[in-house]
DNA sequence: ATAATAAAAGATAAATTTGTCTTTTATTCT
DNA sequence: AGAATAAAAGACAAATTTATCTTTTATTAT
């Protein structure tokens, strides 16, 4: 479904949106922690999640990852789409570039709601959401 | 979604399926012609579909793959466990060991019926189903 | 200013997936 | 029996994904 890359950008992203309330920040040390993800790797994911502007960071002393309003406003697809890109919502299931209503695979009828509300899923679920939800502390980021 | 030797499985079985009507054989070379696939991989994947019988083959001069009414009926959720393994079938969306109903990952409960219809979508169309309909003439294998 | 901190960036490596080429084995036909 | 055919098997190579380690840069606090 997602690389696993993309698992740990998603599981990382809903750990730094739920430890950075206030003006806290969360070290790349936490993140690899809280999401059982390798450190250096999370780093990168998360290098790369900053610059596309899905979080924001700081360096030094008291540095880290935070979000703001609007980062927490950002749809799973928005992660998952700066992560795997969007093939997961356009594409074909059986990889064919010219696949479409009018020309479709053998399996782009069985497929077509499947897509459609994998993709409504993603798009309606914001980090902001998740983090409510793990509010409640009846969900998990790492096997326990 | 599918890997792409699970994507290239998938259509050389639905092709195989269309192809060996009667007791024709289909050989890797109109495989992987009829499916826009690279020969020797494709070659590749058949053998292991072969070694697991999900199609049947037949060495030397009019030889080829085809398959019995037993293949036939097999759903596509079979290919792709052979292929992809079962983690599309059994795994967490977010690669978590022990995420569950009662010990869910955030996203559990959101994708939950997304993985419940593209399991039973898996389990219920079987290739021969496929087959008939590529037989109307409205479905493809290849762009064109 | 200096030392400490933490992300950013760069280089490299391991593992897996995807793809190619060659040889071997089984079968058919002449 | 021998030649031709086609899958099976094996070895290898390229590309991509995943992971690690080191150096640099920005920021903070002393």
């Amino acid at each position: 479904m997602f690389s696993k890359t993309c698992e740990y950008a998603i599981k990382a992203m809903i750990f730094v949106a739920q430890k950075s309330r206030g003006d806290q920040r969360v070290s790349i040390k936490e993140i690899a922690k809280g999401t059982d993800a390798p450190e250096h790797f999370v780093a990168k994911i998360m290098q790369d999640l900053s610059r596309k502007k899905l979080v924001h960071s700081v360096k030094g002393p008291n540095g880290g990852f935070y979000m703001d309003a609007h980062d927490l406003n950002r749809p799973l697809a928005d992660i998952v789409k700066a992560i795997d890109g969007d093939k997961m919502f356009v594409s074909c299931v059986l990889g064919l570039k010219n696949c479409s209503e009018k020309n479709p695979c053998p399996v782009h009828h069985e497929y077509k709601e499947i897509k459609k509300n994998l993709i409504k899923m993603m798009d309606t679920n914001t980090i902001g959401k998740f983090n409510d939800k793990l509010d409640t502390g009846k969900f998990f980021l790492k096997n326990h």
